[in-house]
DNA sequence: CCAAAAGTGTTCTTACTACACCCATGG
DNA sequence: CCATGGGTGTAGTAAGAACACTTTTGG
């Protein structure tokens, strides 16, 4: 029987909230194929070297990022014969939530990379290289509907956050507007979704808001509505 | 780089309800290692093949079922590395819904292949091949959730069914018992879950039930709720 | 004072639960 | 007639949508 003819890789879809703007860590390549395009960062599995530790290996490589402040989840795998020209390649694809770095991708092994709006790199014109705009695609629409039903977007704030900066999060993500005092009523009514800390910021114009922790809820019930339903 | 030091594999979790039991393919294996365990089917990735291809591949070798009437999507990939004795491979994990076959797994490549409830399968003591108990796991766990947004239980039943029939795939998948007289209102009032036939059937007892078939929605909305929310 | 953002209260409506009740067949 | 399951009606309740209103800061 064939054996050992496939080379098995990560890739990363890091995806973070950042200027109002959902943002993705692409790199630059260096060499063909796709040389000049973008690129989801990612690498070869070790021979010794479970699917999600690569992962995580990768994403401290290209980040800096402390793995506690991460979400990582295994979003799908990808071996289309003609994917990579060089031969067959497999790719495990990973989903990362980040919050929004004040450093900006400290300790990078990748020099050149950056945070695109995923926005662009969607778009027919600015294609990525090898499958990634499928990969980019599935990501952000695995992203955009766990939101609804799993605390995840705590998990693009900081670890202390106000409602109305998880409440950006959604209407980032979702590209949608959400009212503002329904939403704090939900949120802070959902068992498990936020702890408050007690404590309070002016981060913003207004009164001060509470700041709150991400609970210890692993799923959310009720769940977030996306889509309102038209009332009539 | 190290590079083409894989085996990737693909393995089938094929999920079909019958005598109102959630059973699942085996084969029984005839060489070590496991030597005489249960495992789920699967086999290696031809050379030129698509991940998605191979599982169909596959689950036609296995089950001779038309592909038509199934239900295939990827479940993830599983690849640590002491999975398999044998070296360094990575399976892609697919997901397979049925109904329930009159044929005992017609024109079946695996001799050896029998459908088994599930429930034996997933206790301590009958252990599954590799990580195969995991991935079966992971793959009911899929089903149950899936079953809530997606209009995936007609997948279960044949062509055409009554309401009845699909009401008896939510009970046994999900382990529950559903008011017979909501889930009919909840099943026909969901756009684009089921199309009435206009035909009628009298299989079971009392009044004939008018048949359905699958309707065109791919989401389910409002969601079919698994957990009925306890009313104080 | 006003502006701005945080947070609460209230009303309307949807949709789920529970269960009474009627319908259409076989025996 | 009765038994069996198919299917409808309806009251009560949980929770979302819309939005008026109060609170707490800065200028």
């Amino acid at each position: 029987m064939t054996s050992r003819q496939f080379s098995v890789t990560v890739d990363l879809a890091v995806l973070t909230v950042a200027d109002d703007t959902l943002k993705v860590l692409v790199v630059r390549r260096g060499v063909p194929p796709f040389r000049g395009r973008w690129a989801l960062p990612g690498g070869f599995v070790l021979a010794r070297e479970d699917l999600m530790d690569a992962a995580r290996r990768e994403l401290v490589e290209e980040t800096g990022v402390p793995l506690r402040s991460v979400h990582l989840e295994q979003l799908g795998s990808y071996g289309s014969p003609g994917r990579d020209p060089r031969g067959r390649v497999v790719t495990v694809a990973h989903l990362a939530l980040l919050p929004d770095l004040p450093e900006p991708v400290a300790g990078s092994d990748a020099a050149g990379a950056e945070w695109r709006p995923v926005e662009d790199l969607l778009s027919a014109t600015r294609r990525l290289a090898f499958d990634h705009g499928t990969i980019l695609a599935d990501a952000v629409e695995r992203a955009r509907s766990k939101l609804e039903y799993a605390p995840l977007a705590a998990a693009f704030c900081p670890p202390e956050f106000t409602i109305a900066e998880l409440r950006r999060v959604y209407e980032v993500v979702w590209g949608t507007e959400l009212d503002p005092r329904n939403f704090h009523r939900k949120v802070t009514g959902t068992p498990g979704f936020v702890e408050p800390t007690g404590e309070s910021t002016r981060r913003g114009g207004g009164r001060p808001a509470r700041l709150y922790r991400a609970g210890d809820a692993t799923l959310l019930h009720p769940a977030m509505l996306r889509a309102p339903h038209p009332v009539r």
